[in-house]
DNA sequence: CGCCGGTATACATCACATGTATCCGGCTCC
DNA sequence: GGAGCCGGATACATGTGATGTATACCGGCG
């Protein structure tokens, strides 16, 4: 184990007992680094390692600081795992199923939970899906953000954001791109409607099963694509 | 952005570009770094966040190399990213609702695809159970293992991987020690049974239940719990 | 077959130069 | 006389270069 590892395990250790809560600021690098026993510079790798993962956040000019620990900002280095977890063969489907066990019993629970407003929100999105068939980009966003509107009127930002970082956005855009063409756009967008329908109702279970459809769909015919192109799926 | 997040950027950029494929080697720092188009200290730097994240390994006196990006090694920093979530209030209670969401919907999948094998271990880890009812620290690890393969029984490694982050070992450790003197552990070990009763008769829709049931009532403790003992929540 | 050294590599430190944000004093304008 | 603006001083992170150390791999020698 390295002196910059054991330099890690230490702020980390410092974070997690309290000692430094979210927000705080660190003593500059040259106090910092002596207070670690270590070299500035190796002071200074430990500080970056920790700030890509979003635990301290640089100020250049200003200082070091504890970020706000919030699940959504935490949870972006998950995030971007996910992404390049896609160049393992095989995980793609593995994070689709964990998705399509997921988002049905999120939507479920959004169901009993969602606001007025953000039905009208989610109606907006479906609303701007029909008017932007062409737009394939347009199409992408708004289909993203519907998901992600549902997940968060469950009101658990946790969910919230490991929901989104499976989802994946190079995925998401890479299924839109293939199925501009087919029919299969006309379809998908019945069974947000059906979703739509069943969270208006506030019919949690109903709500379930339309998710379960629309994301089993969405698998059904990834799997079907990836054998059709194997050799674009890198 | 700094140069060394560029760096890290054109790195990773590699890597899923497959330029970079798992188990590849990287130049070494004064190449790369030449490469990159900056000094050394920075091209080290990039390499220290990335292999933080699992993405690079470096071998002293040997070379860097890309990790086997599988998903068990990529989401260990999203399991580190959950053990300083525990330090944000509120984040517990949000932890445990996508655990209650997750793991039952996980034990009917893994009710339709667990292995004779894997029941027997289950067996085992439940019979461990009940010989250790005095030693917490070991009753724990046999509760933790009993999960872990139940999820691991669905075959789908990035599951088990983000239940196995969830589930938290700090958290686990926490409620297990405060359950001990109580009656809950009784419970608990016959819950455990309704478990590994559904899934040997195979059958998901029970098998949902019974973990259903499980967590809910881990959740309903430990939030009568952190009422209780509100200081020590830190 | 085993030891032994050379070479390549990462590890760690130090000194120095640069860019940038914050703070504070003085100045100007009202 | 007071409020607002400007500019320098200061503190800090950013980035570079040189240097020595520790470790792993490999080939030659005994």
């Amino acid at each position: 184990m390295s002196l910059t590892d054991k330099a890690i395990a230490q702020i980390r250790d410092l974070i997690q007992s309290g000692d430094l809560p979210p927000g705080s600021k660190l003593p500059p690098e040259q106090e910092l680094a002596a207070q670690l026993g270590l070299s500035r510079s190796l002071a200074r790798e430990a500080v970056k390692a920790l700030s890509v993962a979003r635990i301290l956040e640089v100020r250049r000019g200003d200082g070091t600081y504890v970020t706000s620990l919030q699940p959504g900002l935490l949870l972006e280095s998950f995030s971007g795992a996910v992404e390049l977890l896609q160049a393992h063969p095989g995980a793609l489907l593995e994070l689709l199923e964990v998705r399509r066990l997921l988002e049905p019993v999120a939507a479920a629970l959004a169901a009993v939970r969602i606001s007025d407003d953000q039905l009208a929100e989610l109606h907006g999105h479906l609303d701007a899906m029909r008017d932007s068939r062409d737009d394939v980009e347009l199409l992408n966003r708004h289909d993203a953000a519907f998901h992600h509107t549902i997940v968060a009127a469950t009101g658990n930002t946790t969910l919230t954001a490991v929901l989104d970082a499976i989802s994946g956005r190079t995925l998401q855009a890479r299924i839109w791109r293939g199925m501009h063409d087919s029919q299969s756009a006309v379809r998908t967008l019945t069974e947000h409607e059906a979703i739509l329908g069943a969270l208006s109702q506030r019919d949690a279970p109903l709500s379930q099963a339309a998710a379960l459809l629309h994301v089993s769909n969405t698998e059904k015919w990834l799997r079907e694509h990836l054998r059709t192109e194997q050799p674009a799926a890198g």
